[in-house]
DNA sequence: GAGACTGGTTCGGAAATGCAACTTGAGTAA
DNA sequence: TTACTCAAGTTGCATTTCCGAACCAGTCTC
């Protein structure tokens, strides 16, 4: 983890904060996927080892993008939340899987989601992360009312699946 | 420079092309600054060195970001131009500053010129990567006519110095 | 031919990465 | 209460990558 800011360039600052391999794909699986725990985390396709997440969570966390949460229940459950500023780099996480969908050999089951969330564009952006606000802050940090479609992520997966579905069958 | 492919998910894919420190820094200098050379990129604010730089241009190069081309007149000189897909980075360039001016202790300075481009919007955006297309790729390459305003470019460079005078006072 | 300017290399230490095994503490079923 | 499982990480160590400083080999300019 580094300290020491290199120049006040809006995009070395965001660089410095998010400009590695693992640190946005840490937030897709939180966004994309609802991950919300350690172990779910873990699973995601790229298999991160448990001390480069634990790191990273850690990161997340200091820089304010996530936020840390016990169970009282269930004691050694730990439930991670996406924060405000997390949930502002929709956009951004968006462009980034949108210009490899474009340039680079994505897998159909994966292109699939992304589209979705291509051609909604960007009001279907702003639903989803108020939906995430929803989930992730609570049922008051909506900025405008849902409009009582689907919700974005559960129209992504059945995209996912049907991809899925069409390559095997 | 890392061969295998974790997954086939787009923001991975483009994360494996574009997620480390330094690789967005050198395509902002030659898409907000107009850098072309090595030597006009190793004088950015961050303070590239240089055996980095030659890395990050020669992985753009190989992966279709950058062309390298050669000067008949000044046998030294290199000129690095943007591919289309390059060019097509502007927006998440774009979203990482404004994500970063919302959320970091960014300068005046380059607060400014990202400014100019948050408040154009996607339209000033396209206009901008028209302006590139002509620049790096030919005149031909625009896709729409230009509006006769002052480049995009200058517009951010005034709006730089502005600020800078406005703090100096 | 001296000096400066070009696009880089080379070197060695520091940091990040990544695999595998291990740990700690809580819940759960017999 | 003993044993089993699961959750969230640690720890150790080898490999890989990063990166600052110094250096270098060709132009070009005077």
């Amino acid at each position: 983890m580094r300290k020491d800011v290199r120049s006040g360039c809006p995009v070395n600052l965001s660089l410095e904060v998010l400009g590695d391999r693992w640190t946005l794909l840490v937030l897709r699986d939180v966004v994309f996927v609802g991950a919300r725990h350690f172990r779910e985390l873990l699973a995601g396709p790229e298999r991160i080892s448990s001390n480069i997440l634990a790191d990273r969570l850690a990161s997340l966390v200091e820089h304010g993008l996530l936020v840390r949460s016990g169970n009282p229940e269930h004691r050694q459950k730990i439930t991670y939340s996406l924060t405000e500023a997390a949930i502002q780099l929709v956009p951004l996480i968006v462009q980034l899987g949108s210009w490899g969908l474009r340039h680079l050999p994505v897998t159909d089951e994966y292109a699939a989601r992304m589209r979705v969330l291509e051609s909604g564009g960007p009001a279907l952006w702003d639903e989803f992360m108020d939906e995430l606000r929803e989930e992730h802050i609570g049922p008051r940090a909506r900025l405008r009312p849902s409009a009582g479609d689907p919700p974005v992520r559960s129209r992504m997966e059945a995209a996912r699946l049907e991809a899925l579905a069409a390559a095997t069958g």
